[in-house]
RNA sequence: CGGGGUGUAGCUCAGUCUGGUUAGAGUGCUGCGUUUGGGACGCAGAAGUCGCCGGUUCGAAUCCGGCCACCCCGACCA
């Protein structure tokens, strides 16, 4: 096919808007490929909705490679069906009402609407089943950002599997995990899949696909690249500590007026990770201790799951109450709330607060002097090992491309979702959902596929396959090109506006074809056009006779 | 929801503190001419309810009050 860009609607812009922080959101605004209306929801230009397209039909294409069946779900959903999984009190939801006054909700994943289609499914022989769509969806998204990673609207192809057992399960998760590494790879993303928390999803396991760029979660790695897992269940290796001398039994040492890690760590001149940091919380009405090394952060989602519950840091007066002391100068040892400790205290003396204002203990050591529950949570830190091999591990920001769930009968369970088995029992369907956002796909690809002048596309997902620049007074020698590559089955961006050549040329960099070709005047003496690559900035000279597709 | 910031031409911004001709610049846009392989130049021109509502004042982009929108950090979250 051919475009002339005369008629195309691509208002190129030369700055990027204010507002824009992210790569991806700067390069996708200036380029004409998208353009905000409201926080969080976004129109698709035409070059920015043919990128999407392509990444649709790549997925489409690995969906249906695994034997899943594409079908279309609507986004108005009756609330009652979000009521009976209990995801209508979901704060995120979009909510609204008809004129009747009925209740619908905007769903941000279709597991309601696909098992109460599910409930068709009666027989052991009717399974397993795998079933996809790409639908809008909503989400009251409570501060949007960063152009198309974080947004309050999206499609996003969500696709749903029902198994007669966990083994079926195991076995329609494991098929899609290898179709999303094929989606990626075929998009030239660079992603990790990893394990992840389940969040409002529910269900027993699942694993986030993280690709590398401007985005909101945390990706750790190895630098020998055998780990790799998102900061919130990242475990990691703390540096050895440099101990003093062992004590027999703790010993008390007057510390007036210090109350932090650094300030105690340099009084008594200690190493800090040879000290530790008291986390006073407040859990379901009763106060817990969280302990962590001196030199490490308390990771609150690691918390949350040590402790199976919510929790908030306790107040001053809650902590002089179930301490006796000022909150610098806590302790694990001789209180009587529960103590969660991080597995690095697990081996050696550390200082810990005395639970007497003004004073610490050196020398406190776990099991001798007071009892606690181990569990991992502590945050990873940059320079931490690696739990298999002893590399250092990485942090960089990521951007959430995708997630499969393992969701078992989270929601076939309250939607009465049954089938009749080999064995002549009625039992639950078996589930999984599996997301992917093509959108963030696109935004991830820019974010790693770009340089100072513009975007550059892989071939899998450019909008068009050349980038034909028409100089002055070429445009039938152009005309000449483009039909030649088009036989030859490219599609064909043809610039044939009235501009300058610089111009062209830098709004070619912008948008980021992968190639090049320029009709100019010396077209005109030796029948050749010049022929650039995106990606490396190479040219060449090619007679216009000998040109075939240049995909 | 808490903290901070910004709303003036399509875009990027000055002007607001210290109220006072007809509200400005760059870029983009229109016309004419000269140019034409990396964002050219000249001339002429179009374009703004100064976010909205109210108040103070002889007079408000500017001061005061309220509201709205957008951005950033945090909380939250895929």
């Amino acid at each position: 096919m051919i475009r002339r860009a005369s008629q195309l609607f691509l208002p190129t812009l030369r700055e990027a808007p204010a507002d824009a922080e992210a790569i991806s959101h700067k390069l996708l605004v200036r380029g004409a490929f998208i353009r905000q209306v409201s926080a969080g929801v976004w129109t698709f230009l035409p070059l920015g909705w043919r990128v999407h397209e392509k990444v649709v039909q790549i997925i489409r294409e690995e969906m249906d490679a695994i034997g899943a069946q594409e079908m279309l779900m609507p986004v108005l959903t009756p609330a009652e069906l979000w009521r009976a999984t209990g995801r209508y009190e979901i704060p995120e939801v979009f909510k609204l009402r008809d004129r009747n006054e009925r209740e619908f909700v905007l769903p941000m994943t279709h597991e309601e609407t696909i098992t109460f289609h599910a409930r068709e499914i009666q027989s052991y022989r009717d399974l397993p089943q795998m079933l996809y769509h790409f639908q809008t969806k909503e989400r009251d998204e409570p501060r949007p950002r960063a152009g198309l990673i974080r947004v309050r609207e999206f499609i996003m192809k969500d696709s749903y599997s029902y198994d007669r057992d966990e083994e079926g399960l195991d076995r329609s998760f494991q098929l899609h995990k290898g179709a999303y590494d094929r989606i990626f790879e075929r998009c030239e993303l660079e992603v990790y899949a990893v394990q992840a928390e389940s969040g409002m999803m529910g269900g027993s396991a699942s694993m986030d696909f993280l690709a590398p760029g401007d985005g909101s979660n945390t990706l750790v790695t190895c630098e020998r690249g055998d780990y790799a897992a998102d900061l919130e269940v990242a475990r990691g290796i703390p540096r050895v500590p440099e101990f003093p001398a062992s004590l027999d039994a703790p010993e008390e040492v007057a510390t007036p007026g210090v109350a932090t890690i650094e300030a105690v760590a340099e009084l008594l001149d200690v190493d800090d990770a040879a000290t530790s940091k008291a986390m006073p919380v407040v859990a379901d009405g009763r106060v817990v201790l969280g302990l962590v090394r001196g030199d490490d952060r308390l990771d609150e989602v690691k918390m949350v799951e040590a402790l199976g519950e919510a929790f908030r840091p306790a107040t001053e007066d809650e902590i002089r109450e179930a301490f006796g002391a000022d909150p610098g100068s806590i302790g694990p040892v001789g209180v009587a709330v529960e103590v969660v400790a991080d597995e690095a205290l697990r081996e050696g003396q550390f200082v810990a607060g005395a639970n007497k204002s003004g004073h610490h203990l050196r020398g406190v050591q776990a099991g001798r002097d007071f009892e606690a529950r181990f569990a991992n949570i502590r945050e990873v830190r940059e320079g931490d090992t690696c739990p298999n091999c002893g590399g250092k591990l990485r942090l960089q920001a990521a951007i959430e491309v995708g997630h499969i769930f393992k969701l078992e009968t989270r929601y076939t369970k309250p939607l009465g979702a049954t089938f009749l088995d080999e064995d002549g029992k009625e039992k639950l369907l078996v589930m999984g959902s599996y997301g992917i956002g093509p959108a963030r796909t696109m935004a991830a690809i820019v974010e790693q596929h770009h340089d100072e002048d513009g975007i550059r596309w892989p071939r899998s997902v450019a909008p068009y396959d050349v980038h034909l620049v028409v100089l002055p007074g070429l445009e039938e020698r152009a005309d000449e090109v483009a039909a030649k590559l088009d036989d030859a089955g490219d599609a064909v961006l043809l610039d044939d506006r009235d501009q300058r050549a610089g111009e062209k040329f830098a709004d070619a960099d912008l948008i980021g074809l992968p190639v090049r070709v320029t009709v100019g005047k010396k077209t005109l003496e030796d029948g050749a056009v010049d022929i650039r690559a995106r990606e490396t900035g190479t040219e060449e000279r090619v007679a216009i006779e000998d040109l075939g597709s240049l995909r």
